[in-house]
DNA sequence: CCTACCGATCGGTAGG
DNA sequence: CCTACCGATCGGTAGG
């Protein structure tokens, strides 16, 4: 009913509500039926199985979060630049998938083989893109940190366990949020930008 | 058989690979009963149900990992000695037990919401005590970051996602972990420890 | 008689 | 697009 949502993006919408709380086992197709008050049937119409849905929903939120340090070839900017700004977008990207972007880390048992292993190289592109940024910017004396691998986990740590702890209705709004993770990431690589942010001339206490 | 390792606890153990490998819906009781070459009354002698073997995987090592920002109440030394000492029991707890506190993560959707429940109360007060050193150390001109709440869950983030990453049979000794997440850690407080390791004269490239 | 365990099977529910 | 229902498999427990 209600047009305007397409039907196959309305399914997926519930899906990665009643995954994100349940989990992809906790969570049966009557349930998703349930929420949309329609029948198996029809859900099945739109998607070949269960799986389907969360690989959806997952791969959708991952290719948002882990592409955000791709660069156009003909960006010259200096690699603390691009780091700074590609940082800013990871965080941003996580923060509003952060529903399914859980889902991939959380619900990793339940996936398919062939499907984890290309969020897993996804991943690992990501991990590439940003060491490779980090060691070009150390290297031009723009950033500092001792172990670069070890760094860049701790950096995806502190993005990707989000989900954790933020809600949506809590008292951080989602850009002050994003504000001042990107800030504690900035912090991880030593990297210090004249961001023209809106802060008063507020020492680093 | 092989007496020396008790009995409830070898079941613990294969629990624990199996469900960290497969999540819990993912582990059946015959799984964990095929891998001990037992049968289930045996392991339904031990525990009252799947349920009761989860949990006590995730409160040890919940416990172990979330306990480590206590001292005692006649230890009188600066914020930021605490913290450092803290930290990295925190990451050596979680380097340890990082199988089972990756269930305390990951299954959380297939969790009895009163243990649930218990788990966050003891996550609150882990992040309560490491907030409340920060901000000491801070006021102490020791330490320095933005947002005490923030940097914190980051903190949680980079050693709690350890497990989406961590192998132990990895190139990286586990002490090593250790040190360089902890060296991590360090810099996202701005704590400068003069730690008595063995490091050579190494600038902070 | 108890404990520790086995072979067999139960009720209930999942995806499809 | 729904009602009705299947084949398969789950966690948990019976008697001995």
């Amino acid at each position: 009913m209600t047009a305007g949502i397409d039907k196959r993006e309305r399914i997926l919408l519930a899906a990665e509500d009643l995954f994100y709380r349940n989990g992809f086992a906790g969570t049966t197709m009557d349930m998703i039926c349930g929420e949309l008050g329609v029948t198996k049937p029809f859900v099945y119409y739109y998607f070949k199985d269960k799986h389907e849905i969360v690989e959806t929903l997952a791969w959708r939120a991952s290719v948002a979060c882990l592409t955000t340090m791709k660069f156009a070839a003909d960006d010259e900017r200096p690699a603390h630049l691009k780091l700074a700004e590609g940082l800013q977008r990871w965080v941003a990207a996580c923060v509003t998938h952060f529903r399914a972007s859980a889902l991939a880390f959380r619900v990793t048992a339940s996936l398919r083989p062939e499907f984890r292993a290309e969020l897993r190289t996804l991943a690992n592109d990501f991990y590439a893109d940003l060491a490779a940024l980090m060691d070009e910017g150390r290297v031009q004396g723009k950033l500092s940190f001792d172990d670069a691998t070890v760094t860049a986990r701790a950096m995806g740590g502190a993005v990707g366990f989000m989900y954790t702890w933020y809600r949506p209705e809590g008292r951080l709004p989602p850009e002050e949020l994003v504000a001042r993770l990107t800030a504690t990431l900035y912090k991880m690589i030593g990297l210090r930008v004249a961001t023209p942010r809106r802060t008063a001339t507020r020492k680093d206490a």
